[in-house]
DNA sequence: GGCAGAATATGATATATGTCATATAAATGA
DNA sequence: TCATTTATATGACATATATCATATTCTGCC
């Protein structure tokens, strides 16, 4: 089992308010687990019981809509916390975790948080701010998806991928998203999400090289929300 | 000043786990405020370095889409408090609040909630799991907004409104809002949101009379979503 | 290396929704 | 009380987006 102590990635995510005592303890009882690409790490209406923190890898956290379809909430990368909502209302988890690549995660049980939730008012202080970050998302999110155009969706969500995941050396994507996914991040059908990145192409905004998507028109991209 | 202690609303929120002493000091530093329906209580961007805890009346949170049109994320009744995100995150507001009735609302400052924090767990998780709450719920109407057709959220909303807010003895909805504000909520155009319901008024699954509107076909409207 | 199945692409068409115009009804205020 | 503004309603039309069909290209795999 390695230590937490001197996991790099513990220092991005509320666990850094953790004293040297509590990381020790954390480490005897957090689990770690290699994840494959394309794996489901939990499924909506799951009981998990306790939080991942994703040591290395991206993944999609998705909620089925009634009419079948899924939709992309939010990903999460190298240095956040997963299921932290769920544990803390006592529900079972309302997304489903799903790998986008490779993925090293670690388990951590409920009653370990818990623990440190009792005795360490700054842990704490750390995973509501977390969590109040991710509402002021969601609630951007949603005015977006009420609001604005897919055009305007599609735009926002390449920049925001450039921004979050970073750029190949050939200033392709670095994060491999499938035309599915990236439609069913920006909320529409699939071929309307092919059919705008192909006018976004000919604009010359973008460039489109097999599945590489390399943005070429920041400036104007940025014009477009 | 009132005191806290005899406020029926406290018990509705997580202001419930406070102690006698605490509440004490409470009543202390509130300020208690009326407000006319249509007034604002805070605007987006503003800092207000506090929380407000609704005593009376309805208020809506308004986001600003860059296209103008407003978006009401969240309709906030009696029992609630309003502001904590905000003031965890130590940012600016990201919504504005406006009453859609005469309020009674009370102002606590944020020295004071940080203190409950430091010192009463049992507040700082009843807030944790409120925001948890809304997290959860902001998830859901994102999902809403990009699968479901304006016709389904429509639906949703009159039933949501009758759930919360109930009916008058005339069995109209009980809540009053514009037909302007019932197309921000399920973020349409104000003529598309008149058009359905005239429409749901032909197909009986409603009746319009004025402004009033009365449910009468729930069973069918719950069937739409 | 070639084949099956998946992913991407594009056209044709249907449909939902937005926009603009205008009418009517309701509310507000001098 | 009447006039002016604001909210509701409805029609005509434009447009964005979904859906269905069909190529084409890619990818994993035996």
């Amino acid at each position: 089992m390695s230590k937490c102590e001197q996991c790099i990635v513990r220092e991005f995510s509320s666990l850094k308010a953790l004293n040297k005592d509590e990381l020790v303890k954390l480490a005897e009882c957090k689990t770690s687990r290699l994840i494959k690409k394309g794996e489901i790490i939990f499924e909506e209406g799951e009981n998990v019981n306790g939080i991942f923190c994703v040591k290395d890898g991206v993944c999609k956290l998705t909620k089925l809509s009634p009419n079948g379809k899924d939709h992309i909430v939010k990903l999460v990368t190298k240095g956040e916390l997963l299921g932290q909502r769920s544990m803390i209302s006592d529900e079972p988890v309302n997304l489903s975790a799903v790998a986008l690549e490779d993925m090293q995660v670690c388990f951590i049980p409920k009653s370990e948080i818990m623990g440190f939730f009792d005795k360490n008012n700054q842990f704490s202080m750390n995973v509501m701010k977390t969590i109040c970050g991710d509402l002021k998302e969601a609630d951007s999110q949603m005015v977006n998806m009420a609001q604005k155009t897919v055009k305007e969706r599609l735009a926002e969500t390449l920049l925001y991928l450039q921004d979050t995941f970073g750029k190949n050396e050939d200033d392709s994507l670095k994060i491999q998203l499938t035309r599915d996914e990236l439609a069913s991040m920006i909320g529409t059908a699939t071929e309307s999400c092919i059919r705008l990145l192909s006018d976004f192409n000919k604009l010359g905004l973008i460039e489109l090289k097999g599945k590489k998507i390399t943005l070429k028109n920041i400036a104007q991209l940025k014009k477009m929300i």
